[in-house]
DNA sequence: GCAGCATTTGCACACGCTTGCAAAAAGCGC
DNA sequence: GCGCTTTTTGCAAGCGTGTGCAAATGCTGC
């Protein structure tokens, strides 16, 4: 390692003649300091490019303003957007991100969390994946707090967001016989995640409240080849259903394209499609994709209130509905 | 704050019947310890659910395995390409990446790299936004490696990655010439960042060489919403033109899209379309979008290595060459 | 001027770890 | 068993900060 010589608070204290504590306490809001002495203070500091040692401070204080979030699949769409606005609203609370890819293999959702513990973080907030019992608990018991997001498995001591997927799997069923379809179908991908299994099995339930049947095709993980994979599947029954509701707006992309310049289905005329999730390519004139757009940024809100609020904050569940954004991809929005 | 209550080292040493330092050693690699010792200090530390705490060691190391990512437009699919491909190998160099969001007003890179000497980071890299050169100076005195990936401007001690922008607008010209095109345009945003002016200024100048002229027109961020108003201002004109380069693919996309939706033209029968990055969408099969492929695994490689490297590691510069990906939207591939 | 009070300041300890140093233990050849 | 070298171990100092406590300072009203 190179040389590092950050400065210290010595130096600042020296530099404005106070003691090394008033320099600590002109950088604690609310502490004990006479203003002239903290614009002493703050000056030198100013002088000398000093910045609080916010490792040091954390080791002290027992709270080190990092927060892990714990991703797969950044790269996506709707992941990508919703980790802005945590970003941002993590900042906007005076915290840090700590990002954490899980992308390569599967107990990597535990290693990540080890890595939090490590880091000492405040909190952390699973986006995908799912932990082993034993380390959340771990993480709990050393007081670090923990958000879900969309994976409902019931961690008590948590805070569980999800989304409302069975309500939005009935209103799809609405839709679709409203526009006189029929043959219904679902598009999912072989992830198993809660939420896409929610959202496949309220789709079903419905339809059979319609006395319909589904068609279900799942492939691979949750893109765009995925859905034209599925297309490919559907599309080539003797009994071409004429509605599918994807599981996400990346299947629906693929579906609807392999629809078009593949089978030459013009949509929504001979197949309408409902996704999920309203990524912003839903809303590009070559997909004009009628989909549930996530709550994104009261999802990371509540997330974000919740991880930073003082006391002890015990676990609860919040579920959101999903808005339905009418476009051109099912008959007679 | 809730009470937190990490399991720390003297707990470990207890159980284990051994002295703090055999902990501590038993968790360096390379430390000297027996390895009985080690096994039973491991043992003990599985038992009790202990992880080192890496803000203690960063203070006693001046070394945080941390590493902080300062990026504006995180959700946009380039960015967040490059965010994955950064946090993977990131880890897998032993050290963890910090997020730092920009997307508010623009002093905020500075009060990032702020942020990234109070966490008393390893190093950053800067993926959007120019930091003012007071701020890396104090970044490269304090021992903090700076990364800058296509942001061309020159700060001595850093380590900058740019791709070969103008050698890759050069080969536009040729591709457009062969195709037949006679009347170019080029599509930018306003946000004037060094890449995509780079990209503008070769494209013109290759273009003269041709001895063509190019209309340049720029709108707004560099979005697919842009994308539809720069192809308003374009296809309107009475000498339409024939070919167009866009400085990104999400540009690409949206003037693809008016060019088709809006004003029927035939890609690339009518106007041929080259765009820049090879975001997932330009292969999807709406677009099939010619396009240069930035090589984003090497990058972040090449950023990697560097930064994790033992010693004195002095400023340097890096071009890469973009790959250009052909597709169908340019006639004649 | 002084007693009485509120505010400000500095000292010193704590946070959990790493590591140089010297002492202890282990290994080795005889 | 003894001298010797090599490995392992524990002690204690230090990293840069926050904060309780007691001493010091600044006010106020007389």
């Amino acid at each position: 390692m190179s040389q590092r010589d950050f400065v210290s608070a010595d130096e600042v204290a020296r530099r404005a003649g106070v003691s090394r504590s008033a320099v600590s306490r002109a950088f604690t809001p609310g502490a004990s300091v006479s203003d002239t002495t903290r614009q002493k203070v703050l000056q030198a500091a100013e002088e000398l490019g000093y910045q609080v040692n916010h490792l040091a401070r954390g080791l002290m204080r027992n709270e080190s303003g990092i927060v892990c979030l714990i991703v797969s699949d950044v790269a996506t769409p709707y992941r990508s957007t919703l980790l802005r606005e945590l970003t941002l609203q993590l900042q906007l609370a005076g915290k840090v991100a700590m990002l954490i890819n899980t992308d390569r293999s599967d107990g990597s959702v535990n290693r990540a969390l080890e890595q939090a513990i490590r880091y000492r973080a405040d909190a952390s907030v699973i986006l995908s994946g799912l932990p082993d019992k034993s380390i959340t608990e771990l993480c709990l018991r050393s007081g670090q707090r923990l958000v879900l997001i969309n994976r409902d498995e019931d961690q008590s001591g948590a805070f569980h967001i999800n989304l409302d997927d069975r309500e939005a799997a009935g209103r799809v069923v609405t839709a679709f016989v409203r526009a006189g379809c029929s043959r219904l179908a679902f598009a999912n991908s072989e992830a198993g995640t809660p939420s896409l299994m929610a959202r496949e099995a309220g789709f079903i339930a419905a339809a059979k409240e319609q006395g319909l049947d589904v068609i279900v095709e799942r492939h691979g993980s949750t893109g765009y080849e995925a859905g034209r994979v599925v297309a490919q599947r559907l599309l080539t029954r003797k009994e071409r259903p004429d509605a599918v509701f994807c599981a996400t707006d990346l299947l629906a992309c693929g579906l609807m394209d392999a629809a078009r310049h593949q089978f030459s289905l013009s949509i929504p005329q001979q197949l309408c499609i409902v996704g999920f999730d309203d990524i912003e390519q839903a809303s590009w004139s070559s997909y004009r994709l009628t989909t549930f757009a996530q709550p994104i940024g009261a999802i990371a809100r509540e997330a974000v209130a919740w991880l930073s609020q003082g006391g002890v904050a015990d676990g609860r569940s919040l579920t959101l509905q999903a808005d339905l954004i009418w476009r051109d991809s099912v008959r007679g929005g």
